[in-house]
This record gives structure tokens, sequence and C-alpha cells, in this order.
DNA sequence: AATCGGAGTCGAAGCGCTTCGACAACCTAT
DNA sequence: ATAGGTTGTCGAAGCGCTTCGACTCCGATT
């Protein structure tokens, strides 16, 4: 393994030389640099993690703590999870994956043993046990996802209550009056998972505001699950003209459900998706929905962190603006005759 | 920051003694330990990782490259990722986690630093061009999927061959004799993936073998692909009474389409798929399927590297039986009336 | 001509840990 | 009683890097 010190003898420097020319940190002679350069890459060298770690107290790495379950929002996760490995990278950064299964002592390992200099939070429980680990560490981190209690922390989120207002909205508009709404698997709500519940709130104002009726029932994936939750909204709500689905694997069961039972999507119920993009389009009808940001998200918590790492940049709340994407999922209301 | 000299300060013994302690790597007395024990406790010691890194050249990290790409196999790389991360654990390591966008440079850049101790590659492709790289380092490493020439190298995998030749197996002991293949994307085929081709191969050699007629098709996935795909097919062979699916995407499509058809499932087609469980379970007709065990593989792969840190364990090849669950998609073919 | 300051380089200290050799203390077999 | 072997502990030497003075040179300022 070469070591600073061969790639100084090679170019006629001292170590500290090459040290300043990697990191830029002093001023270097054109030519020295160049012959310095020259000489790692004849040498094939590439710095010692752990040596410059130990030196420099920074390690150049960032933890992602992903979930463990895989019971919902998986390709969110995934997308999210390449999008910070990438975007980590471009800063020079490596990601470190840390499941949920350790839970807080993560943190602490993390953090105690200098592992890495940041951490990025997934799947944040509005009342979560970490909150206060990383609220006592002055190591910086950033959550995808926005807890109860946000002071002294940085968080990057879709504004699901604006998602879920939006998706009032729209069906408003088309003159949709009874609207059910098709959520996330009831142990995501148990555990209190906020962006599950901030979507509620907004579909719950918003169409309180815009006097409609609103009825709302989790559902695990998966057409079983599905059929059942169906057949109980249409029997306690016939006149249920629009479907707010926030739950990937409902998406085509449910879909599939209306067409058998002879409901055309989107003549006579209208249905509105919060998934990615990439579903929408797959799904067999083009789906209206508001996206979730996955890569946008991921990217700017990588942000976020870098900024703090690099001294700037604060505590503060993201929250994304939704999109609406309609296409051909959602159409008038049937008129009442 | 708490330092291993503080800790044995604090327990009144030397730096090397609280070391020993930590590794177990020369006999202490009980009573020692136990003083230094207590100590780590009370102090809320964490081993610096830079500097156990630089001063015993193990990190203790093993680094999993998965692929950028994000069209095929989500949940599965997910599911590998997850169970790479929590075995890992199990065993003292933690898992750097780099995207396939650096390439062979990754490879250079991780056996360099010494960032980490041993690798994990994800989508293998027949003639991967990371291959030479690892065959040139003593750096331990394992890959999920199988390239052309194994030399050298070790490897877990399912046998994809046998699971395309129990797919057909399968629909031939049912009496279908025409049979349609709904693969991959072009594209899993134009970069040679091998689970796609060898799957292929053994979908191929046993249909032959019994006298079978296969059609392939690769086809990307979503309703329109989906539908385009299965019109062609059933017009080439309208005879066709058998599926195999080896693309989640194209699963619940084909499905729908089928049933829209008034081709019913199981009674005029049969679907075998080649998915996760968990896909199969929630499809709209649950799924007879081969499943891919995600979880297996990355528990073994990393078993396999344990064991070539730890000395032991040699260069092999695993290749995972493949196991079929007969569930509602599959039924005899339809007589020939 | 004397002084100052910036640019460029070097030497050395030290980051927190592992590990090797040394050594004292003790136990056992002669 | 003595040699030989264990067992438990310690001191010190690095691991490869960063970083802080310190030093030299040289052009710019008075």
């Amino acid at each position: 393994m070469v070591t600073l010190a061969e790639v100084a003898q090679h170019a006629g420097v001292s170590a500290s030389t090459v040290s300043y020319v990697l990191s830029g940190k002093r001023s270097i002679s054109a030519t020295t640099r160049q012959r310095v350069e020259q000489s790692i890459r004849e040498l094939g060298y590439h710095p010692n993690a752990g040596a410059r770690a130990l030196a420099s107290s920074r390690s150049n790495i960032i933890a992602l703590m992903i979930p463990l379950r895989t019971d919902m929002y998986v390709p969110v996760m995934m997308e999210i999870a390449i999008a910070v490995a990438t975007t980590a990278r471009t800063h020079g950064y490596d990601v470190l994956l840390l499941t949920g299964e350790e839970g807080p002592d993560a943190v602490r390992r993390v953090t105690g043993s200098g592992l890495a200099d940041a951490m990025i939070l997934m799947d944040v429980q509005l009342d979560d046990e970490r909150l206060p680990l990383l609220r006592g560490t002055d190591q910086p981190s950033v959550l995808i996802g926005l807890p109860a209690d946000t002071t002294g922390l940085t968080c990057v989120d879709l504004d699901f209550k604006a998602t879920g207002a939006l998706c009032v909205e729209h069906l408003a508009m088309l003159g949709h009056r009874d609207i059910a709404v098709i959520g996330e698997a009831p142990a995501v709500y148990e555990r209190h998972t906020g962006f599950a519940e901030r979507t509620l709130d907004g579909l719950r104002l918003r169409s309180q505001e815009l006097g409609m009726r609103l009825l709302h029932r989790p559902c695990e994936g998966g057409y079983d699950a599905m059929a059942v939750t169906l057949a109980r909204i249409l029997d306690e709500r016939p006149g249920t003209t629009g479907f707010v689905v926030q739950n990937e694997s409902a998406v085509e069961p449910l879909l599939a459900l209306l067409r058998q039972q002879g409901r055309a999507v989107p003549e006579d119920v209208s249905v509105v998706a919060v998934c990615p993009d990439q579903v929408a389009v797959q799904a067999s009808v083009r789906l209206t929905s508001v996206s979730i940001p996955a890569q946008e998200m991921g990217r700017h918590a990588v942000e976020q962190l870098v900024a703090k790492l690099d001294g700037r940049g604060s505590d503060e709340v993201v929250l994304i603006a939704p999109e609406l994407t309609i296409r051909a999922s959602t159409g008038p209301a049937p008129s009442q005759s």
C-alpha cells in the first residue's frame, strides 16, 4: 500500500507538502503541485482513510439510518438511499448504511466512535426516541420526515399536509363531494409515523373547509385486504366518487377491483394517488398523483448536511411543496341523476 | 470524546490492558476485566474508529455496491441490502453503501484507501469490468450474481437455470405445451445480466427436453408495454396456455390484461412468476412462484465474507436451489376441445 | 538600504489505538 | 531449592496522516 511518505520521496518534497497539495489548505507553487500530482498518479496513491480520520477527526462519512421494516414505501426508501449516496459522493463523502435495528444505540455508537461525521435519519416517528440523542450531540444531522417537536433539528420532507389538501382540492374542483381515503397499513398509524398523520390532517381540514364528506380507512397492501376495505367503504358511503390512495401496494388492487365492479375510472370514480411518479405512470390507468420526490429529498438532506459540516447552514425545516400531476384517473364527478 | 487512555486511568491500569480487555487477544484477570468494563460503562467509552483502523489496518467495514439503476428488482435489492447490513452488524461490521455510479474506480478507491475490509458486489454482469480488479487484489469479495468466468471469485446466487427448468416442469406436469416467457426489460438482456440469461437457458433447455414450445419476449414493466407484448405473443402463438413472468412490474399488468380479455387464471391460462414471495401473495391472484431468496442471499454473502476475513473459507460458488410454491395462478391446461 | 510581508516549503508533534517484547509474579515439576 | 512455564500487566513503538509553527526567499514599501 502506497503511503504519503512514498509519494513525497518520489516527488522529492516533504510529506507535509504532499498533504497540502491534496488538501489545498496552503498555497503550493504550480511546478511542485504538478510534480506531486504526477507522482500520485504514477504510484496509484490513495490516502489511507483511517489515518486521515484519526489526524483530522473527520471521517468523510455520512451515516444513513434506514428503517428495517419493508412494510411501506420500499421504492421510495431505495430511491432516497441512492440519491443520498450519489449526492454524498459529489461532495466527497461516503455513506454508511445503518438499519433501524440497533435503534438509538446506533446513534451513540456512530457519534461516539467518530465513524461518521454526520447522520441522516429516515422513517422518523412523531416522538422518536433518537431525537434527544441528536439534540444532545454536536454532530450534525438531518431528518427525512417530520417529528412532533422540531426545535434544534433540521428536517426535510414533502409537505404532506399540503399534499392532502391538494388532493382534496383537485377532487373538489371536479365536483366530487364524497371522498374516501385509502391509507397506509394500520401499523403505520399506530407507530405515529408523521407523514401519514399529516396527510390525513390536510385531507380532513381542507375537505371540511370545502364542505366535503371524507372517510378514512387504513389498509394493508395487497388485493385481499383492499377488497375488504373497499367493500366496507362502499357499504358505508355508497355515494363515494373520489378516492385518495396513500399506499403503493393498494393502488393496483384498487383499480382492479373497481374495474371488476364495473366502475369506470375516471368516468364513474376518480382516483388520486400519493406515490412516486414511476408508480403512477406504470399503473393500469395512468394515475393523477402527487409525486413523492424521493430523489429531491435525499439530495436535499445531503446538501443541508454538507452545509452544516462546512459551518454554513443552520437548523431549519424544509417542506417541499407538493405537485399534482393530472393524468387519466380523475375526471368530473358523475352528474347526480 | 472519551479515549482509551482516560478509561485506563479511571480503571487504574495501562492503556494496553484496556485494549486487551476489548479485543480479548491476551488473557486478563477477572477482577481487572471487571474494573475496566465498569470504567468503560461509566465513561461511555466508544473506541475511535479511525485510530483503530489505522493501528490494526482493519476498518471493520464491508462495502456494498448496489446498482444505480432502478429499472429492475428494487424490492429485491432493498431486501438484500438490509439483510447485508443486519448480518454484518451481528459480526461486528458496518456497511458502506456504494452505487454503481463510480464503476470500477470505486473498487480502486475502497481497496486503496483501506476504507473497507471487503466488498460485496451486486448486479454483476457476465463480463463485468470490476472483476479483473477483484482478482488482482487480496481484498476479499463476494459477488451476488454470477459472471461468465468465476475463477478466483466467490459468488452467491439463486440457481436461475434450475429456476427456469422448475417453472417449465411445473407447467409441463399440468399439461401445458405452449409457453410464453415475459422477461425483463430489453436493456437487462443487452447488458448481459447473468440471471436473466441463465433463467432463459434453463427455460429453453428443459422445455426442449420436454417437447414444449417456448416463446420468449422481453418486456419493459408497466401496463402499456405489457399490453403490446401480450398482444404480440397471442398473435404469434394463439394456443399459449402458460406464462412464466420474470419481471415484477409486469406481473400485475399481465393479470389485469388477461382478466380483461376474459381469460381466467388459472382455468384458461396458468401464470408462474419468478419474484419475491411478498409480491406473489400480494398480487390480485395469489401467484404460483419461484421465490427470490433475497434475504438468504444477502446473509450468505456476508457470512462468506466474514469467513474469508477470519482466514476460514475459500472461493466457491454457492447456488441456492430454487423452490416453487404452488398458489392459485396455475392449474391444469384446458382440455383441447 | 533597511524593513516588512507574503508565498512556498519543511520538520516535528500528535491524533487514539494495537501489538510486540519485557518483566514480575506465581505455579509446577524436578 | 531451582529451572521452566504460565499468566497478567506494562511501556513503547509505531500505523499514515494533518497541522502548527518556523524558516527561507524574494519582491514591494518606505
